[in-house]
DNA sequence: GTCAAAATGCACTCGCCAGTGCAGATTATG
DNA sequence: CATAATCTGCACTGGCGAGTGCATTTTGAC
C-alpha cells in the first residue's frame, strides 16, 4: 500500500519510511547503549560481557557488534550518551542561577543577608535553588556511576576525560562563573574572580557528598542534601556575599 | 626439639625464631604488597593478574598464594595497606593544626586579619601550612591511584569502604574537626559546628583538584597547589574567621 | 650437617569471554 | 510476492588468566 502512494505525498512517504527505518534502529541502538551502561556500572568495563549486554537490551550478540563494532567503542559511546545526559541536566540546573534575583537583592530590605537572621534574601534563595538541584543531580545513581566508571578506567581510555569530562565539567563551572560574574555587578556578591567562586561553591557542594554518601554506594535522603545544600551556600555567602549589609550594619552601630 | 626445649629459653628463643623467620617473610609480604598495589593501580583489578604481581615482586607466583590464599584477598590486602599509609600521612599533616596559633592572634595586632591586609595572621598561616600539606598528600600519585580504585571497585567489595576509607576519612576529619573547636574556643574562628567546619575545609582543598589533576591523571605543579591552598583558605577565612576584628574595629569607630 | 619450612619453576586444568561464521527469521519497501 | 537490509540463535575458535600439583631448590634454625 505504500508503494501505490500518490507522488503529493512523497514527502510523507519518506519521511515515513525513514522515520520507521530510522526508529527501529535508533530505539535498539538506544536501548543498546542504555544496558551497555548499565552493564558496566555494575560489573565494571573488564567484568561487563557482551552477551548480558544483549540480553538486557533485548536484543542479540549480533546486533550489538552490528552498531558499535567492538566492546571499546560500545563503552566509550555508552559513557559518552550518558556523560551528555548527564551534564545536560547539570548546566539546565545552573542557568537557573539568574542575577534577577540580585538586583532585587541590592534594592530591597537585604539587612539580615550577613547573619541567618529573618527577611527574605533573593540570592540566598536563589543560590540554594541551584544548590539543592546540583546536589540532587550529582547524588544521582547514574551519576555516581558514570564518575566511578570514568575514575576505574580513565588510565586506560584517557581519551574519555575530554569526551565526557571535560567538555561537561568545564562548561558547568564556566556557565556558573558566568552566574556569578553578572551577581557580582548586580551587586549581590562582593567582586572576586567569578572561576575561583564558581570552582568553590561547586566544591562546597560536592565535596561533601564523597563521604556522606560513600562515593555514592548510600543513596542520601533529601533531608541530608538539604542541610549540606543549606551549609555550602551560607559558608559561600559569608565569604563572597557583598559587603555592603555589614556597611549598612556599621552606619546605624555609629 | 621445640618440645624438648627448656621452658627458661623459650621465651627468647621463640623471639628470636619468629623475628629471624617473620623478617623473612616480612620482607617477602611487604614487597607483594607494593607490587600487587602498583600492578593493580596500573591495570585495575579485572585486568592485573597474579603472575605480573608476582613478577614485580621478584617473587613466584606460588608466594603470592601462600601468603594471600587467592587474588581478592590480596587485592584486599593491598588496599588496606596502602590505604592505612596514606591516610597516616594525611592524619600527620592535620595534626599540625595546633591552637597555638589562635591565642597569639587574639591577643596579638591582628587588625589586618578580616581583609588581605598587612601583618602577620598566625592562624592564617597555620591553615595555609595544612592546606598545603593535605593538598601535596591528596595529590600524590599513590592517593590518587587509590582513590580510582577505591571508586572502580566499590561496588563489589564494599568492605573495602570501611576497611580502607571510613577509617582514614573519617579520622581525618574528626581530627581536623577537634582542631577546629579547640581554634574556635580560642578565639581564633567564629563559634561554629567544627565539624562541619572540617568538612567545608577539606571540600574546598580537595573539591578543585578533581578538575585541575584531571582524576589524578596530571601532575599539578607545585605552584598550583599554592593557588589552590590559599584561595581555600581565604574563602574558609572569610567565611569563619572571629568576628571578634570587626568588633574592634567597629569600637574604634564608634 | 640436618631438618623443616618456605620458595621456586613448570606444566597443567578449567572457566570465561570477545569476536566470528552461518543459516534462517523478521521487517520494511516496492 | 519479491527484495534487501537487518536481526536472531547457535555453535565455534582462540586467548587469557586464576588457581593447583609436584618435584626441586633455597633458607634459616639447631
Amino acid at each position: 500500500m505504500g508503494g501505490t502512494a500518490a507522488s503529493s505525498s512523497t514527502a510523507t512517504a519518506t519521511a515515513t519510511t525513514e522515520r520507521a527505518t530510522r526508529r527501529g534502529r535508533i530505539d535498539k541502538r538506544q536501548a543498546i547503549l542504555d544496558a551497555a551502561f548499565t552493564v558496566f556500572a555494575n560489573r565494571g568495563y573488564a567484568r561487563a560481557c557482551m552477551e548480558e549486554i544483549a540480553e538486557v537490551a533485548g536484543v542479540a550478540k549480533h546486533t550489538v557488534y552490528n552498531h558499535f563494532g567492538d566492546k571499546e567503542s560500545l563503552f566509550h559511546a555508552a559513557m559518552e550518551a550518558t556523560g551528555n545526559a548527564v551534564m545536560g541536566e547539570n548546566l539546565a540546573v545552573a542557568e537557573r542561577l539568574t542575577a534577577g534575583g540580585a538586583e532585587r537583592a541590592a534594592t530591597g530590605p537585604t539587612a539580615a543577608s550577613d547573619g541567618s537572621g529573618a527577611g527574605f534574601d533573593p540570592v540566598r534563595s536563589c543560590l540554594e535553588d541551584v544548590a539543592h538541584g546540583l546536589l540532587q543531580q550529582c547524588c544521582d545513581p547514574r551519576s555516581w556511576a558514570l564518575r566511578r566508571l570514568l575514575y576505574a578506567e580513565i588510565t586506560r581510555f584517557p581519551e574519555l576525560l575530554e569526551a565526557v569530562w571535560g567538555r561537561g565539567a568545564d562548561r558547568l563551572r564556566q556557565t556558573l562563573a558566568d552566574r556569578m560574574a553578572r551577581l557580582s555587578l548586580a551587586g549581590g556578591l562582593c567582586p572576586c574572580d567569578p572561576v575561583e567562586a564558581a570552582e568553590q561553591f561547586l566544591a562546597l557542594l560536592t565535596g561533601p557528598m564523597e563521604a556522606r554518601s560513600q562515593l555514592g554506594t548510600r543513596p542520601v535522603p533529601t533531608a541530608e542534601l538539604d542541610t549540606v545544600a543549606e551549609a555550602a551556600v551560607r559558608t559561600f555567602l559569608r565569604a563572597f556575599q557583598a559587603e555592603r549589609p555589614r556597611a549598612a550594619l556599621s552606619a546605624a552601630a555609629s
